[in-house]
DNA sequence: TTGCTCCTCACGTCACGTGAGGTGGC
DNA sequence: TTGCTCCTCACGTCACGTGAGGTGGC
């Protein structure tokens, strides 16, 4: 009896795997991780070669792979079809990527053209370069996003950087490393 | 009653704005497009104002915003909470384009390590580079990736190469310049 | 007896899509 | 009468989270 105290219950699984319980008890309904033994309570107990198989699910879903697919990828024992469900999703996340940049793209232009606030709190240079960092915005990305403004709209691009107080001589600057 | 005939129902409405019409009608439940006026046969009759309304759900939510969300920007005369809300989104939207990013490299690290086919298909650098290219993969991501790989896992990235069949003296210069 | 973990429903989430079953309009 | 558009439920999606109500284990 003391003997089950070191089995592998929901918890411990849950707590080892950085899940949670009602993941774990999802996973099982869906048929992806399923204890095959119970104890005398009626508890889940899962076997090490169960521990083993979540940690390939992990793998699979820390590429964003959907339950079902993870669910075909481990019985592919072959490997016949991996290949191409990587590659599938990858394709998926190159697109998702993409509508999440237009995103951000129309969120810094609306930003940048409109003076927000009623009561003209001002963002300055600083306060811009803060928000578009806490974006997770590189300055590879931001130097993008200038040449990209630069060459659509000039002069609301010039307008822009006015209202963030820099001085003449710099804007001169700024714009043409864009267009160069 | 022939007036009637040009008045904006749901499928006018959904044609003209791109969407379908059960987003319209979902709208209308949620509070966030109502439509006021009904027909004689019940049937929805939007206004110019629904219209222009719709418009400026359509820019919102080509950011990406929660409908929710989108309900208190548009009633946010004073523009109050506006910034906020933007700014608050640009911040999801950085993480969450770092978390497709790394669940990108998570399948392109598989993919380059294991012969994933049995059959020993080989993968050439051609079908490299077109894997790549279907991903949205632009030759500066590539570069990247390769400066990574080459950090983090030399060897594996040698290994790598070779798989590829790419000649010894190419895969100098790749890794040479992978490193200044 | 007290806590802690476990169990099984069952409903909620977000932005719709998809029928089912039925009624006006031209 | 035939099609077309409209109407209102109501259920499904994906990966869980969150109770509710109840039972073992130490």
């Amino acid at each position: 009896m003391g003997m089950e105290a070191d089995k592998l219950t929901v918890g411990i699984l849950a707590r080892q795997s950085g899940l949670s319980r009602s993941a774990l008890l999802y996973y099982d309904r869906l048929g992806l991780l399923k204890s095959r033994r119970r104890s005398r309570a009626n508890y889940r107990i899962y076997s090490a070669a169960d521990a083993e198989r979540l940690n390939q699910v992990l793998v699979y879903r820390r590429m964003g792979i959907p339950l079902e697919e993870i669910k075909t990828l481990l019985e592919d024992a072959g490997r016949s079809r991996t290949a191409e469900i990587l590659q599938r999703r990858l394709q998926i996340l190159g697109r998702e990527i993409l509508e999440l940049r237009r995103q951000q793209d129309s969120i810094v232009k609306m930003l940048s053209q409109k003076p927000l606030q009623k009561e003209a709190e001002v963002i300055n240079k600083d306060r811009w370069v803060q928000i578009m960092e806490a974006a997770g915005l590189s300055d590879d990305d931001m130097h993008n996003w200038h040449v990209q403004f630069e060459k659509m709209e000039p002069d609301a691009h010039q307008e822009f950087l006015e209202s963030l107080g820099i001085e003449p001589a710099e804007i001169n600057r700024i714009r043409a490393a864009c267009r160069k």
